[in-house]
DNA sequence: AGAGAGAATTAGACGAGTCTAATGCAAAAG
DNA sequence: CTTTTGCATTAGACTCGTCTAATTCTCTCT
């Protein structure tokens, strides 16, 4: 059995692969945990024990395939709950992301399949993130860009929102920028701002560190992937 | 923060307070826990650092007011997760208690509060226990009796069956015997074992230890306390 | 009152997960 | 090709929850 820990280590080398050039660097993992890097290379010493990563002493870690399906168990977990803490128990948006993070760990197989059954089986959770499927196969995380990375007059649709601050989520909640937001780029600053407009005609400013958890798609990624039931 | 055992602690010296005599003994608590005697000892000490039991070395603890006050509210937890297992997600009746008894310590009050308001503020839970209120108030833990205890001819309805064995529930679910049912004790035999019949002409025989978990209340008495809404 | 039985506690250990302080390695800079 | 610098790892410690074995206490029985 493996330990609410070692499942949240996990997953957070799963982020970090896709995020930067594997292999992951303890210290990175230690900083994505909030622990001392002699902590981290600890518990990457357990996982290279169970064959969970694979580890290059002085380098990094790589999950294995094992390790991998791990994450995405943990993932499907996090994302279906965050999916139903909004639509059935009405949570707002913001306040889901730590109410899942710790449940991930705590429920059964038999509670995963009747509350993925009870909302449908969703292909994505509220921030539009892909939710692993039952298989756990891997997903693709990749099919959409920063808004940062776009220039003036691009017309885009935001994907999804990454997980963060809960106050930053909220404030993106009120001023309309959902995963599904249809917006232009109307303004790229000097100053590391990027002005939007949305469909509705009103303008939004973001700094750049908000803009990059911002991920859009162009409205024809959108129809290539058929991910448009967002 | 009070550790998830430690709840566990609290929870089950609540129990055993009720069901005995207190003070509950270290070897009882560790007995329902499945720990050592040693391991017992070490956690009530703990409690007892932190206000949480009173205690009298070689004789045992008594919940303090703070104690009581814990164990309500993860026998709350406990409760509600059931009911909302049983009622919105499916969960056959057998099927709540482990996956309530993990989760119990695992949600937030936030949580709490939206699932009690999803299921109205439920009064008892699918097996029959009164749920504590929002307020965590002492609840009436007493209103019933065993059916062992009721001879032949006695007219019952059942309170409560308790938490046990999952086989056992399912078994008594099948029968038809889930809090409601109405019966009448049609022999006490000399073995062991009792035979009752339902409302709808059926008999059923069980032996005395399963009779033992079965609560229940006279007709009269159900009405006396305004609880026939189960 | 004294002895013995039975229960509780103390002693000492261990794994998990974490820390700080000390040390070691490797890649970049000279 | 050597030095420096910055990670990474090792060493050693601590808490939590648990165990086994040894000891001590309490209570009942004669
Ligand atoms: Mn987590
Ligand atoms: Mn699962
Ligand atoms: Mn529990
Ligand atoms: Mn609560």
């Amino acid at each position: 059995m493996l330990s609410a820990k070692m499942e949240d280590y996990l997953k957070a080398i799963y982020r970090l692969e896709r995020e930067g050039e594997p292999p992951v660097a303890t210290s990175t993992i230690a900083e994505t945990l909030e622990v001392t890097p002699p902590t981290a290379t600890s518990m990457v010493e357990k996982l290279e024990d169970r064959d969970l990563v694979e580890r290059e002493k002085y380098k990094g870690v790589t999950l294995t395939p094992e390790g991998e399906t791990v994450a995405l168990e943990v993932i499907r977990h996090h994302r279906l709950l965050e999916t139903f803490l909004t639509e059935e128990l009405g949570y707002d948006w913001s306040e889901v992301h730590e109410e899942a993070e710790i449940l991930e760990h705590h429920i059964s197989e038999e509670f995963e399949r009747r509350v993925a059954a009870a909302l449908d089986e969703p292909a994505v959770d509220p921030h539009g993130d892909p939710i692993p499927n039952d298989e756990l196969e891997p997903i693709d995380d990749h099919s959409a860009s920063a808004l940062a990375d776009h220039g003036e007059g691009a017309r885009l649709e935001v994907a999804r929102v990454r997980d963060r601050d809960s106050e930053e989520l909220t404030y993106l909640d009120d001023a309309g920028i959902t995963p599904g937001t249809k917006l232009v780029v109307e303004e790229v600053a000097p100053i590391g701002m990027v002005t939007v407009r949305l469909d509705g005609g009103e303008t939004v400013s973001l700094p750049d560190h908000i803009a990059d958890a911002i991920q859009v798609r162009t409205p024809e990624d959108a129809v290539a992937d058929g991910v448009s039931e967002v």
